[in-house]
Parts: C-alpha cells; structure tokens; sequence
DNA sequence: ATCGATATTCTTGTATACAAGAACGTTGAC
DNA sequence: GTCAACGTTCTTGTATACAAGAATATCGAT
C-alpha cells in the first residue's frame, strides 16, 4: 500500500534520530524540514506528531518539537522491560510453539553460528534479530508480538553495540542453545529465565560500553 | 499547562471510543467532527491521527479513519500482556519496593477491604486500580510503569466487568493479600506468580461474561 | 557595562482553499 | 432485472494564509 508523503517523512525523521544525526534536545524546525523534504509544513507537522507519540520527540505547545534521546538510566529501563518481554514471550512459546516454528528458530540459530563462525558481527547481528523474532510469534499473542517488536526496534540502536565485547557473540550463541533446548524441552520457566537472562546480559553490555566511553 | 485544542479533541475522542459510542468500523468523519466541535479540520485531523497511533482506529489513506474496537481475541491477548506486565513489576517490586511504598500498598487493600464490606462495587474498582499502580510504581522502572499504565488504561473498560461476578471481589481481594504477602516477603517469584494468576482470572471473568452475554 | 522594558521577528496552531482520489448515483446495454 | 461504465459528489491530503504566542534584539536608564 502506497504510504502518503507524511507518513514517508516520518519514518525518515525516525530513521535519522535513530541514528543520533539529531543531538538530544535539538529542535526540530517545521519550516527548514519542509524545505528540506520539498513539502509545506502540514505534511511536516504530521509526521513529527508521530515521533511525539512514539516518545521520540517531546512537545512543548506552541514553543517547538525536541528530540528525545534516551538517557543511560532510561535506557536500562527500556533494557529491563525488554527482558521481561521476552521472557513472557518465551514462556507462552515453550507451551504454544509449534513444530515448524521449532524448525525456523533452530534454523536461524545455525545462521547465527555460521556468523560466528566467519566473525562477521554485522551478519551474527540480523539472525540474532530474527531468531528473537520467531520466539516472538511463536508466544501467539499477536498483541505482545507487536509490544515486543515496538521496543526491539526502539532498542535497535543500542542492541548492536554489545557484539563489540571480545567473545560476546561466542557467549550469546551459546545462550541461544539453552533458549532453543528449553523451547524444545516445553520448560517454561526455564525458557523465561533463559530468555531473561539473555536480554539482561545485553543491558549489562551497553551499559559497561555506556560507562567505558563517558570516562 | 494548557493543552491545545487538538490535544483535547483527542481526549474527548478517545474517551467517546472506550465508553463504546462509536462501533467498531464507524468512520470517523473530518467535517462532521469539525462542526460538531466547532473548529476546522486542522486539529481534528490531528486529534484523529492520535487515536490511529494509540490503536484505538485505524487509518486507510485517502479513505478514512476507522474506530477499532478489539474483537474477543485481541481483548484475550491484551489481558495475557497485562498480567506478564504486571508479574515483571511484582518481580521487581519485591526487590525495590520501600517500607513506605509497602504501606502504601497496604492501605490501598484495606480500602478494598473496606469497599467489599459496604458491597462497593464502584469503589472497590478505584480502589483495586490504586493498588495496582502502587506496584507499578514500587517497580522502580519508569517505562515499564509508563507501559503497564498505558495498558491498563487500555483495559479499563473491560476491567471493571469483572466485578459483576457473584464473589469476585472478595476474591479478588484474597488474592491481593497474598499479593502483599509476597512483596512483604520478598519473594519475587510469589509475587510474580501470584499477580500474574490474579490479572490472568480477570481476563478469564470478562470472557466468560462475554461468553454469556453473546448466547 | 549591565539590566529591564519594549519592539520586532520568528515559529506554532488553526483556518481555509484546492487538487486528487474514492464513493456513490445514474444511465444504457444485455 | 442486472451489470458495467461514466458522471457527479464527497472526502482526504496538502498548500497557503493569518493570528497568537514565544524568542530575540534593541534601546534607554543606571
């Protein structure tokens, strides 16, 4: 379906705050972005409602739309919930995964070991994705499905940093197998706990990162 | 401080769609709205844009804005995420929550208590939601309480009909103080268990009510 | 040089206009 | 009577205009 011209501007506005081009706190000026993307300013004022909504963006009526950059305590917050998202994802999954979805998780934790195998944390990064992803529909429940895709790509920018840590994606395959034989074993507190786990250690990462580069 | 015109059209425009005024499928007219609320397009259009990404409609380009209205399945996977939201912040609570925090969470029972002695159906509903965000808050996270508000904000008008079942409250009230048991103890699994099963039984109640109403 | 008051400029919120697409009604053929 | 094509009407998406409020600049007094 064809998306209307806000629409497409919002999800390159979302796009460029996600990869830090806006500092936090800049003001996004509706005259110079319609300048910029060749549009009048209705079009513009849209799509900054949505990075409003989505918590992107804050607006202060009548003074402007400001970016919103997580902060680290905030960002951990975000790191905490996702974990427990998971975890709840997993433990419907161990009872309501099927036999295909299995498949499909296995098969995508052997592309996440090939990653490893070649060292390419680019690759190792988009199987991790997709392997959490199959643990997200195999929860059906269409509803957390969407709550934990949300705030796996609010967490994208951050999630991809903790493979910098030397042996990470070694570690993280490793966690994947405790996650894939927990699903198939229909243990579901082991899959929460795994699962939670997993999400936690990733947290643990940005933040030690976080702290590495603020000294 | 002062919300702009749209900002409130929004709320009254979601307010109309939680009590059920609009049916699911009902499009939500630009002009017609405009008269009724005697402004232009301009902030209904804006108004309307904060229902679509609230999920309360949807919005087909160039055709309209849809009320949606979640169907029983939907209603089933909402209460499903509450109560995963809610056991997460029972986790955490019981770790986090301070003594002051714990009384509070101990007085807000009591007034349930006190509702079901007067057979207070309306103020045990209150009552029961301040008891609950207490936990949110004794979680100590602030987007997940942020995320657990929003859902349960979402489910409010589904809640309360829990309540018209013979014993529910006393129920319900019985499951709150082994609630406060488990926080008081610490028991982080107990008190994750324990919520998770007392929103699980209200979802449980609503569908069985929905069940009967639609013989 | 500094500070407060006032004036000016700029940005936002809303109103209105217009083009394009969707929905609906009418007409003619079968 | 039904269906398809065409015409008309209505609604949406975007452009532009304007008023109001916020931000910034300037000027005068100390």
């Amino acid at each position: 379906m064809e998306l209307k011209r806000a629409d497409q501007i919002a999800e390159t506005l979302e796009e460029a705050v996600f990869k830090g081009e806006y500092e936090d706190g800049h003001r996004l000026d509706e005259i110079k972005l319609a300048d910029q993307f060749g549009v009048s300013r209705t079009p513009i004022r849209e799509a900054l409602q949505k990075l409003v909504l989505s918590g992107m963006a804050e607006q202060i009526p009548r003074r402007g739309v400001f970016v919103r950059q997580p902060g680290p305590v905030e960002l951990l917050e975000m790191f905490e919930t996702m974990a427990e998202l998971e975890a709840a994802c997993g433990r419907f999954a161990s009872a309501r995964m099927s036999d295909e979805g299995l498949e499909r998780l296995a098969r995508a934790n052997e592309r996440c070991r090939d990653a490893v195998d070649r060292d390419d944390s680019a690759g190792y990064y988009l199987e991790n994705e997709a392997f959490h992803q199959e643990i997200y529909r195999g929860a059906t429940n269409s509803f957390l499905e969407r709550e934990a895709l949300r705030l796996q790509n609010r967490l994208k920018p951050y999630r991809r940093v903790q493979l910098r840590f030397r042996g990470r994606m070694t570690q993280s395959l490793s966690e994947h197998e405790a996650i894939v034989d927990a699903l198939k074993a229909g243990d579901a507190e082991l899959a929460a706990t795994t699962l939670r786990n997993h999400v936690t250690v990733q947290g643990e990462k940005f933040q030690q990162l976080m702290a590495g580069l603020n000294q």
